[in-house]
RNA sequence: GGGUUGGUAGCUCAGUCGGUAGAGCAGCGGCCUUUUAAGCCGUUGGUCGAGGGUUCGAGUCCCUCCCAACCCA
């Protein structure tokens, strides 16, 4: 194992860990005492100055000059400086925990450090602290990244997101400002009477939506069950039970691709409020939107996308048939069959017949209209066929009480009057059911259980569902999910630097040993399904290796192998025990007659309709002369 | 799923035509009593993402795979 820069430097700062301890101190004390944050120093200096305080924060720069040294720490609120007079530090005291500066030598940037002081300008006119007391408060053996350049690598930031907060102010103030939106939001919904429940997040059913589930096991219950897709079952249960409006604030899970708009697993504020319907919740999301806005940022315009969004004014409301219409010129509610609503779909370019007028119309709502919604815009109206659980309109069953929020052209919440017909709404469930397709996530699927709670009465209901990450995203201008969910996933990795540290094996797929097998063992193998392609890709390279060729007095030999890659990861398998027929080219032929039978040629077909879903590619064979 | 780009020291990045693997920061050893990415002198540190191929010789060319980002549907 060939030495490595981090292992040393891990190997030097344990060893001034050790040496702490030689001291009769600790490197990992139990507390602090810090009377100040580095914030209010800076902001009460006229009333602190000259008053003892004490600090503490990570390390972050270290400028000795002989008996003199600064330093930065930071804390949550931000950096502060210490200053250190070689003969105002109180020496090393292993009672009081104390390190002298004498011992400064010891620490390192990336430490814990705490300190108490008198608050004091400096020449250059810095706020700091005059440093008599100086404590360890947690080694850290692990050098933080550059910090002038930050961390700049794209992986390293969402694998190690707590470095990229340490060295990026916005990025530590961008998650810290989600959490007060969610905690603007619970004010809200609180201030108006709203009771938060917490709902499984294990589920026997995945209902309330259509959304491909995760699946998991409850041993205790030797029963498969989901991670939610959905949480609104059991709200509407909660309005069953007598609570009029409860909202809980979710953990949603969905199976499906990641991009930079999706997430598997997400959050969202799911409302439901009985004796309301839709219109209920437009004024209730608008009045949310701004609370946040108001409450959170003290503004209402944000810029997203490039666009300036106001949140201010009162937001435009249309139907989705309205929208189009005014878009396209084209209603979709003069059309009495799929086939007329799919001839006016495809006038509008999008030639995806639909199998239904509904379905027609949110394809040319989403095609034409959606991308265009800049301001905030409430599109109310869906058709029933993409809305099994809302309620048809009273003056246009073919149209239900449902609304989506749109905000720089992004969908950012669905809400709807619930459909609390149980009749209804089990047999419109029943229709949709597929039960080979059961996990596909195309349907609700059928929770008998939810349709006797709503047998027994839910009275008038509607709920919102705002996304928070996409709230977040819009308040905070990203426009990449990942940098508002602080723990991306990914799949995970040891480096071999960690590898080596921990004494654990990398998760890469280590290479094996070069496989050498017989043709005969081969195929037994692969038929047998004990040998099985690792890539999709299989590259075969036949190689022929001839004797003697050159002596013209002894016989020529030959033999041939192939070489697989794709079947061993990071590995080739190798193929031996080719007979070949050599010809030997006369001197005087131009090109030699290439060996009579290839060594792939009975492997191609093997492989072909062995393995029918790989791609087979077979590059020239390599000749290699020995005299 | 398709396309593009990237992976070289702990971090940020160079590396020309295929010819002995480089810099800054960080680290280590010194000097320094008002610094601000402190400075000055010295110095350590490498699985060039992995495997294979071509070649006298590969960070560089070819193939496969892994990881990631960006764009598109």
């Amino acid at each position: 194992m060939a030495t490595n820069p981090l292992i040393e430097i891990r190997k030097g700062r344990l060893a001034k860990a050790a040496s702490v301890r030689a001291l009769g101190l600790t490197p990992y004390p139990s507390q602090s005492h810090r009377t100040h944050y580095a914030k209010a120093i800076v902001e009460q200096f006229q009333a602190l100055e000259g008053q003892p305080v004490t600090v503490a924060g990570r390390l972050m720069s270290w400028r000795k000059q002989g008996a003199l040294a600064f330093a930065h720490i930071q804390d949550q609120t931000g950096r502060l400086q210490l200053f250190l007079r070689r003969n105002l530090v109180q020496p090393t005291d292993p009672a009081a925990g104390r390190l002298g500066y004498a011992e400064t030598n010891l620490l390192d940037i990336g430490d814990i450090v705490e300190a108490s002081g008198k608050v004091v300008k400096t020449e250059r006119g810095e706020i700091s602290v005059l440093v008599e007391a100086l404590r360890l408060l947690t080694k850290a053996v692990r050098p933080l990244p550059d910090q002038w350049s930050g961390l700049k690598d794209r992986e390293l930031v969402l694998r190690k997101r707590y470095l990229d907060t340490i060295l990026e102010p916005a990025s530590f103030e961008r998650f810290a400002v989600s959490c007060r939106i969610v905690a603007a939001i619970r004010a809200f919904l609180n201030e108006r009477g709203f009771l938060e429940f917490i709902t499984p997040v294990i589920q026997p059913q995945y209902g309330g939506g259509t959304a491909k589930p995760f699946k998991t096991h409850v041993n205790a219950l030797g029963a498969d069950m989901y991670l939610a897709i959905s949480h609104e079952l059991y709200l509407k249960r909660l309005i069953v039970a007598g609570y009029d409006k409860v909202y809980t604030i979710g953990r949603y899970f969905r199976n499906e691709g990641i991009d930079r708009n999706h997430h598997p697993e997400f959050s969202m504020v799911e409302t439901m409020t009985a004796y309301e319907n839709y219109e209920y919740n437009m004024n209730l999301i608008e009045e949310l939107f701004r609370h946040i806005a108001s409450t959170v940022f003290g503004k209402t315009q944000f810029t997203v996308h490039g666009h300036v969004i106001d949140f201010g004014t009162p937001w435009r409301r249309v139907s989705m048939s309205d929208a189009v219409k005014e878009k396209t010129g084209v209603d979709f509610r003069d059309c009495k069959s799929a086939e007329e609503a799919n001839t006016r779909l495809t006038s509008l370019g999008v030639n995806e017949p639909q199998p239904s007028v509904g379905e027609a119309l949110v394809k040319a709502f989403e095609a034409t209209v959606e991308k265009d919604l800049l301001q905030p815009t409430l599109v109310y109206g869906h058709p029933i066929e993409i809305s099994p659980l809302a309620k048809p309109m009273a003056q246009d069953p073919r149209f239900v009480e449902r609304f989506e929020i749109f905000i720089a052209g992004m969908e950012c919440g669905d809400n709807w009057s619930e459909q609390n017909d149980p009749v209804h709404l089990l047999e419109t469930w029943r229709r949709a059911y597929r039960p080979e397709e059961r996990d596909a996530g195309k349907f609700h699927t059928l929770d008998f259980d939810f349709i006797e709670a709503l047998e027994y009465g839910m009275p008038p209901t509607t709920g919102i569902g705002p996304g928070i990450e996409r709230m977040v995203m819009i308040f905070t201008g990203q426009e990449n999910i990942d940098n508002v969910i602080f723990f991306p996933m990914m799949r995970s990795t040891v480096s071999s630097v960690n590898a080596s540290i921990y004494g654990v094996p990398e998760s890469t797929l280590t290479p094996v040993e070069d496989l050498v097998l017989s043709v005969a063992d081969f195929e037994s193998l692969c038929r047998e399904g004990i040998l099985k392609p690792h890539a999709r890709n299989l590259l075969i390279k036949p190689h022929i290796r001839l004797w003697g060729v050159a002596s013209p007095a002894g016989p020529s030999r030959a033999y041939g192998y192939v070489e697989i890659e794709g079947f061993l990861p990071n590995s080739v398998l190798r193929l031996a025990g080719y007979n070949i027929k050599y010809e030997e080219p006369s001197a005087h032929q131009g090109a030699p007659a290439k060996t009579a039978s290839s060594p792939e040629t009975s492997l191609v077909p093997f492989l072909r309709e062995q393995f029918p879903e790989c791609q087979l590619t077979v590059s020239p064979p390599t000749v290699t002369r020995y005299s």
